[in-house]
DNA sequence: TCAATCCGTATC
DNA sequence: ATACGGATTGAC
């Protein structure tokens, strides 16, 4: 039933009327009468009986015969409601898009009625309350045929220890197809085992310059020679372009279809039906592809899962990584998760023996890693006055001369505006948090004390707990305009921009400057001769959880776009190079940086070694679904803080082996007020994408 | 004792 | 939204 009422989220049962019965497939739209309204509906299961007492309601009307909701779609809309908290309803409305009638005509289903021997699909079905000839009953609206059953779990109950079944995931040996894997000791291994048909679960680093669409296309390929399918995201449309590409060149034309938000109604629609329908066995996209139906699915892949474009902002706000992975226990297929970065998550993957990780050696790593050369925090200035009316340190000054001189492009990553700054420490730098909650603080008004951002306890008399000193500095924003004034350092050179309004693509190989901001950055023809990294400082204090991830992830990306090797590119970063997130870059060490953080998230209790839930809403609406829920044992309340209009913040914390039960018991706790008809909503949110 | 009415709750 | 059941009220 497409009513995202929490205590609606459940089945209901339907009399198919006769002549509809051929074509009543589970997986079809419906619309069917409910409280006296009509509202739309999924056709879930056909079944003899109804459970249900009561007088069946015949349905109403099917909106279309073709079955566009599969069998592991629906199981998995389910696993994905109950992880986050929230409606089946509405992750039905995330994962199939909507219905575009013109289209379904275009090119029709070859045989709707050849298929429909389904399970209950009998002339006798038991009209229940005597009533007119029907063709049986029919769940409509929920997954959840097997309520309380085995598949609640999501990814990361299931990373709390248990292994995949089969034993040995097939990564370890050298050998297999493409070339481009055998940088990676576990690389051919993972590709054998997904030519044999095996479940490989990996999570890959990929070496600065790599061509990770042709690796993912080659993983597509070996998936699809083994008779399956696969669904892969990527962040946004350039990841997706490179992709597209490199599948048009291994797989052929007509192997594969692109799937995102921003090929409007008719052409999604046309992609995904191509993909129900089983014409092709390939399913790229942005995060709108992750629920994609692919029949015999036998690989999921994710692209730079740290990027945040990877997290729906759609209740119940699912992110690509979960939802694939969630996918993938299900049905037992592959999982690939990948980026030059790795993500905390990706970490705990590893560490739980989840997945396997594919990494390359040191010898390869650093025959391949350009020169990384860290600028102290408080740069000597270039002497050049152009240089340093740009506030250019010297050392970046003379790299991208150098680089121009070599007749190679610059690329000179700048952190966008709006970096929210937080507090760090004036003495060590270190980000300044709650002496209660480990929580952020963040500077309300000037002259008043830091609060924390979770729980709003107040930091009065505040001592670094790294060096012990006393005096916070908040972070410096806002100096896009040094990389805007860039171009006259360097007369005569061009200069171009990528970033929100125009994204490059790709820059010619010769002399020139690119500005970017973080993940709009072109690739260069041949690799840039110098990359700078300017104003770390707004990407390291920023007030979230995940700065320091979140600046290497996007240090690695733009570094791992210089001329590769030794004596390749010049990559220069204006940080501090005692910083941890520097560090990792330096040594091109995501793996160890990872690590060190999910070992500090596990001694804070924080995601992904914990599970929150974030609570927002009006005051009394946010107590009142609190008061409703039975919450697990050893959950923890945080808050309130005010979350802007009016409204106010809770984070409830508890450990990983209680997320199942927190999930279930919002949910539980959300449907008693919709019940009560309750008009103050309350925005539950599971792994909120950011915890400042 | 019974019907009219109110209120809360479920909605096949 | 609307329909139903149980509780409540008011009249016989």
């Amino acid at each position: 039933m497409d009513v995202p009422l929490a205590h609606l989220d459940r089945l209901f049962d339907y009399l198919v009327p006769e002549e509809l019965s051929a074509q009543a497939r589970p997986g079809t739209r419906v619309r069917v009468r409910f409280a006296g309204q009509l509202v739309d509906g999924w056709l879930i299961e056909r079944a003899d009986v109804s459970a249900h007492d009561g007088r069946l309601s015949y349905l109403e009307r099917l909106v279309s015969p073709e079955p566009v909701l599969t069998p592991e779609v629906a199981r998995l809309a389910r696993a994905v409601a109950d992880r986050y908290a929230g409606n089946l309803a509405d992750v039905l409305r995330l994962a199939v898009p909507p219905r575009h009638a013109r289209v379904e005509r275009e090119a029709p289903d070859p045989g709707p009625a050849a298929a429909a021997g389904d399970v209950a699909d009998v002339p006798d079905a038991p009209a229940v309350d005597g009533g007119p000839v029907s063709g049986g009953a029919a769940a409509v609206d929920a997954g959840a045929s097997e309520p309380g059953g085995p598949v609640g779990g999501a990814v990361a109950d299931v990373t709390a220890g248990v292994g995949e079944p089969g034993g040995p995931v097939g990564v370890g040996e050298s050998g297999g197809d493409g070339a481009g894997w055998r940088n990676y000791p576990a690389g051919p291994g993972f590709l054998r085992a997904l030519a044999d048909g095996r479940a490989p679960r990996a999570v890959w680093n990929a070496l600065p310059g790599e061509a990770w669409a042709e690796r993912f296309a080659e993983a597509a390929a070996a998936t699809v020679g083994s008779g399956r399918g696969v669904v892969a995201v990527v962040a946004d449309a350039r990841d997706l372009g490179r992709l597209d590409a490199a599948l048009t060149r291994q797989l052929g034309p007509g192997r594969h279809v692109t799937l995102s938000a921003a090929l409007g109604p008719a052409r999604r629609y046309r992609a995904f039906l191509a993909a129900c329908r089983g014409r092709v066995p390939v399913v790229i996209g942005t995060r709108a592809a992750m629920f994609a139906p692919v029949a015999d699915l036998g690989l999921v892949a994710i692209w730079d899962d740290g990027d945040d474009l990877h997290a729906e902002p759609r209740a119940p706000y699912p992110h690509a990584r979960e939802v694939l992975l969630t996918r993938a226990q299900l049905g037992n297929a592959a999982a690939l998760v990948a980026g030059h970065a790795r993500t905390v998550e990706g970490q705990l993957l590893v560490e739980t023996g989840w997945a396997r990780e594919i990494v390359a050696d040191r010898s390869t790593l650093r025959s391949r890693t350009p020169r990384v050369t860290p600028t102290g925090d408080d740069p000597q200035l270039a002497r050049d006055p152009a240089a340093a009316s740009a506030r250019l340190p010297s050392l970046a000054w003379e790299a991208a001369r150098t680089a121009l001189k070599a007749d190679t492009p610059v690329l000179v990553q700048v952190p966008r505006r709006g970096y929210l700054p937080s507090v760090a420490c004036a003495e060590c730098r270190a980000p300044a948090r709650c002496p209660h909650c480990a929580g952020p603080l963040g500077l309300r008004s000037a002259g008043a004390p830091p609060a924390c951002r979770w729980c709003a306890r107040v930091a009065a008399g505040y001592a670094c707990p790294h060096c012990g000193g006393r005096r916070l500095r908040a972070a410096v924003v806002g100096a896009r305009r040094t990389a805007e004034e860039l171009g006259r350092a360097f007369p005569g050179v061009p200069v171009r921009t990528s970033g929100r309004e125009e994204v490059l693509d790709e820059v010619p190989g010769g002399a020139g400057l690119v500005i970017s901001t973080p993940g709009a950055e072109p690739v260069a023809a041949g690799g840039f001769g110098a990359v700078l990294l300017l104003d770390s400082w707004a990407l390291l204090t920023r007030a979230d959880l995940r700065a320091g991830e979140e600046a290497l992830r996007r240090w690695l990306a733009a570094a791992a776009l210089a001329r590769p090797g030794p004596a390749g590119g010049r990559v220069v970063v204006v940080a501090d190079g005692g910083l941890a997130p520097v560090q990792a870059l330096l040594r091109w060490d995501p793996v160890w940086f990872a690590a060190r953080e999910l070992t500090e998230r596990r001694e804070l209790g924080f995601p992904p070694a914990a599970r929150m839930a974030s609570l927002t809403g009006t005051a009394p609406a946010v107590a009142e679904l609190l008061e409703a829920a039975r919450l697990p044992e050893g959950a923890e309340l945080l808050g309130p803080v005010p979350a802007g209009d009016g409204q106010e913040r809770m984070l409830v914390r508890v450990p990983r082996s209680r997320a199942a039960a927190l999930a279930a018991a919002l949910h539980i706790a959300a449907a008693v007020r919709t019940a009560r008809k309750a008009n103050q909503p309350v925005r539950v949110q599971v792994d909120p994408n950011a915890i400042f």
